[in-house]
DNA sequence: TCTAAATGTCAAATATATATTACAATATGT
DNA sequence: ACATATTGTAATATATATTTGACATTTAGA
């Protein structure tokens, strides 16, 4: 599924996926796939990507 | 660094590693590695252990 | 002390995340 | 309508997560 959250909070900061990727050190398609879904993508990145777009871990990839 | 919140509530759950292994689907080995540290587990694997802990993703992985 | 369960360490093989490159499609402003 | 930024799609290559198997070490109970 579609990873809703992480968009909505990247376009709260203004970043275009090739800018977020950027921030963070991978590629645009990593942003892109991660934010199409089917993907699963590392701790890591995860982390990095949470506190680039200053938000949590479950802000942004915890579902229920 | 080892992630002690982990493995404290594996323990609190009354599991070994490979008990959590098994309930995960992955092998002991990936379970130790987490705990022991310097690893990067993948997104899905970390809800996962979550799930099978009664714990959140910040419960476990997130720092800070 | 003895035994078994649990944990730790290591090397090699396999699966998959991520990079790279190029191009198509859509949006946005002029 | 045109130009540009942004997003989407796809194929292949590379890095790394995860598996597999075998053995060493520690822990806890009888």
């Amino acid at each position: 599924m579609k990873n809703k959250k992480m968009k909505i909070a990247r376009i709260e900061n203004d970043l275009s996926q090739e800018q977020l990727a950027e921030k963070v050190g991978v590629t645009r398609q990593t942003i892109l796939m991660i934010e199409a879904g089917n993907y699963n993508p590392s701790l890591n990145l995860c982390i990095a990507i949470c506190k680039a777009l200053n938000k949590t871990l479950n802000d942004l990839f915890w579902e229920e």
